[in-house]
DNA sequence: TTCTAAAATACAATCGATTGTATTTTATTT
DNA sequence: AAATAAAATACAATCGATTGTATTTTAGAA
C-alpha cells in the first residue's frame, strides 16, 4: 500500500486535468501556462509525486542512460578513468552504470546482455582479460550499437578505440632501463589475447633491438599480472642466468614482486631496477617509490564519454572508426636511480 | 531502423502464435508444453530477441535490482563490501547499480532520486561525509522503504545498519599504542556529524582515561580524512608540545601524514608511532608498513544485501532492528612496533 | 461417437508516461 | 456580438511485457 506510488493520473484526477497536461507541465512544456503548471507542480509535491523513470523510458525509447563495465573498479586507473566519464555524463544529463567483469568473459557478456535488456543508451568497455575473441562485440557493432572500447582496444571494424600509445609508452619504459645501463631486461607481459599487452612487449621488443640486445624469450614472463602472479614471476627471475632489472607491463605485478624480492635480500635499484606501468597510487608510497607510466585517465575518460555522446546522439556517423590515441609519461621514481 | 529490436509481438506474428503465449514460453512457464515452447524460443532466437526489461519491470512493480551507493569505489574497503554484496546479490538474481557519492550530499541525494525512479527494489548506502542531518533517509523509512545503512551507520528508528564495533576497536588500537608506551597520542578524527567518527573518537578518549591520560582537546584533530588532510594534521602535530603517536580514523590521513612526517626526518615508529583503520593495501606496502584494523569488508557486504534482501522479500518486518555488528581486528605491524 | 476434464492457447486489460491530433476556451478583431 | 486566431487543455493510441480469465483443442472415458 505504502509502496504504490503516486503516478500523473493521481495528480489528473485530484485536480481534475488530463494526464497529459500533467505529464506536459511536469516536462516543463509551454503547451502548460504558468498558472496550471504550478497548480500541478504543487499537488504532485503534495502526493509526494516521482517520475517513473520505467515508464517514461518505454515509452521514449531513450534512457540517457550509459553503462560503464571495467575489469574492476578498484583499480585506480579505472576509478579514475569513471570519474572523468561520471563528470561528462553528469553534465550531459546522462545516467552511468558501473560494472566490473572482474576480467571475466562469462561475467562481462552477462553485464552487457543485462544492460542491453535495460535499454541503456550506449556501452563503454574496458575488455577482460579472459576475452580471446570479440565475436559477441563484433555482432554489437554491426547492429549499429554504439560502443566505445578505452584503455584495452578491441580491433575489430569501424570501430572506436580510446587508448594511450602503448607501444611508444613501452618503448621508451625499456629505454629508460637501457639509458641507466641494464642489458638483462626481463618483461612482465599480459595475456597476449590482449592487444593492449602486445603492443607493450613489441615496444619492449624494439627498444631492445634498437640498442642491439638479444631478445631472450624466457625474459618474457607471461601472466595475468595480479598480484600473486607478481610473486610468481618474481620467483621466476630468480632461476634466470642475470637480470638486472623488469619492465612490468602493470603496477600491480610489479609492486608484489618487489616485495617478495625486498624480503629475498635483494636490493632494488641495484640488484635489480624495475618501471611498472599506470602510477597506481602505491607505487609512490612503496620503497624503493616506483618508476612508472602516467596515463591521462580523467582525460580518456572525458573523451571516451564525449565520443560515445556524438555517436549516440547523431546516429550517422557510427560506422566510423575515431579511435583516439592519448599520449602518457613516464614518470621517474627510485626503483631505477642508481 | 537497425535499433528497432524485436518484440514478444513480432515472434507472436511470425508464429501465428498470441503474444501472452509467447510471453509466458520464454519465461519457461508450464502453461506452454514443450513443442510450441521450442518453436517459439527458436524463432526468438532467429529474430535476436532481447527481452526488454522497461517493460517487464514497467508491469511487474518489480525490478530485482537495488542501488549501492558509496562515497568512493576506489577506497578499498568500499569496493571489497561491493564484492561481497555482488557475490550474495548475483545468487540471488539481483542486479545491482552502484554508485558514488563523493562525500557530497547534494550528489548522494540525486543518486538515490535517480535509482528511486528507476524502482529499485532496495538501497545499501555508506553516506557521505557531507550528510549532516537524515531527513531524507528518515522520509524513506517512514514510507517503508527498504533501505539499509553500512559502514557508515545512519541512527534513526527502526533502521537497519551493518557496521563493526567502532568504540571498541579504536579502545584496542588506542590501548595497544599506551601498551607500547605512548602517552601523548593525538587522534586523526572525522567529521563528527558521522557517528562512525564520534565512535571512534570515543573509543580512544575512553582509552586514555582508563589509563589515566589526560584528554586534551588540542590533539584530536578534526578533518575529512582526505589525502591533503593529512598533511595538514602533520603539520598541526609539529606544532604540538609532546607527541608521541597518532591513532587516525583511517588509512588515508595516515600514510599521507606519515610521508609528511618521514621528509621532515621524524622517525616512525620511534618518534611517532602509527595506527591507522581500515587495512587499505597500501598499508602493509609502505615503510615502515602500517598497524592498523582489519574489517571484515566481504563479510559485510554479503551480510548488508542479506538483510535488505529479506526486508525486501518479507515487507513485513521492515519496521525491525536489525543491526548487525562485526568484530573488526587490530593488525600490528612497523609503525606500532618499538 | 459423444461427453467431460484437462491441457493448451487466445483475449484483453494493465503498468505509467508520452505525444500527435482534436477539441475547448480565451483573447482579439471587426 | 460574431468571427477568427491563438492559446490551453483533453482524447486516445502507444511503448513491450505480463497475467487473470475465457476459449479452444486434445485426450480419455463412457
Amino acid at each position: 500500500m505504502e509502496k504504490s506510488k503516486a503516478t500523473i493520473h493521481d495528480i489528473s484526477e485530484a485536480l481534475g486535468i488530463d494526464s497529459s497536461t500533467v505529464s506536459r507541465a511536469l516536462n516543463d512544456s509551454s503547451r502548460v501556462k504558468g498558472k496550471t503548471k504550478k497548480k500541478i507542480i504543487n499537488k504532485a509535491r503534495e502526493l509526494g509525486y516521482q517520475r517513473n523513470s520505467l515508464a517514461s523510458k518505454l515509452r521514449t525509447n531513450k534512457t540517457n542512460t550509459i553503462g560503464v563495465i571495467v575489469p574492476r573498479i578498484s583499480r585506480h586507473f579505472f576509478s579514475s578513468v569513471i570519474a572523468g566519464i561520471e563528470e561528462v555524463a553528469f553534465n550531459s544529463n546522462y545516467d552511468i552504470i558501473i560494472c566490473q567483469s572482474l576480467e571475466s568473459v562469462e561475467r562481462e557478456k552477462k553485464l552487457i546482455e543485462t544492460l542491453l535488456s535495460n535499454r541503456v543508451d550506449g556501452i563503454l568497455i574496458s575488455i577482460s582479460m579472459e576475452s580471446t575473441n570479440y565475436d559477441h562485440f563484433e555482432a554489437y557493432k554491426r547492429q549499429g550499437y554504439p560502443i566505445i572500447f578505452f584503455d584495452r582496444p578491441c580491433n575489430i571494424l569501424e570501430n572506436t578505440n580510446v587508448i594511450i600509445n602503448d607501444f611508444q609508452a613501452s618503448f621508451e619504459a625499456t629505454e629508460h632501463l637501457i639509458d641507466i645501463g641494464c642489458k638483462d631486461i626481463v618483461h612482465f607481459s599480459g595475456p597476449q589475447t590482449l592487444e593492449l599487452y602486445k603492443k607493450r612487449r613489441n615496444g619492449y621488443m624494439a627498444a631492445l633491438e634498437k640498442h642491439g640486445i638479444l631478445v631472450r624469450k624466457e625474459y618474457i614472463i607471461e601472466s595475468h599480472l595480479m598480484q600473486e602472479d607478481g610473486i610468481e614471476s618474481a620467483k621466476k627471475i630468480l632461476n634466470l642466468p642475470k637480470v638486472d632489472s623488469v619492465f612490468s607491463a602493470n603496477d600491480t605485478a610489479a609492486i608484489s614482486a618487489m616485495q617478495y624480492l625486498k624480503k629475498k635480500h635483494i636490493n632494488i635499484p641495484k640488484d635489480i631496477a624495475f618501471v611498472g606501468f599506470s602510477n597506481e597510487p602505491i607505487s609512490v608510497v612503496i620503497t624503493p617509490s616506483l618508476t612508472t607510466i602516467e596515463q591521462p585517465d580523467f582525460k580518456m575518460g572525458k573523451e571516451a564519454f564525449k565520443l560515445l555522446f556524438e555517436q549516440i546522439e547523431n546516429k550517422t556517423s557510427q560506422k566510423e572508426n575515431k579511435t583516439k590515441i592519448f599520449s602518457s609519461k613516464l614518470i621517474i621514481r627510485s626503483s631505477t636511480k642508481r
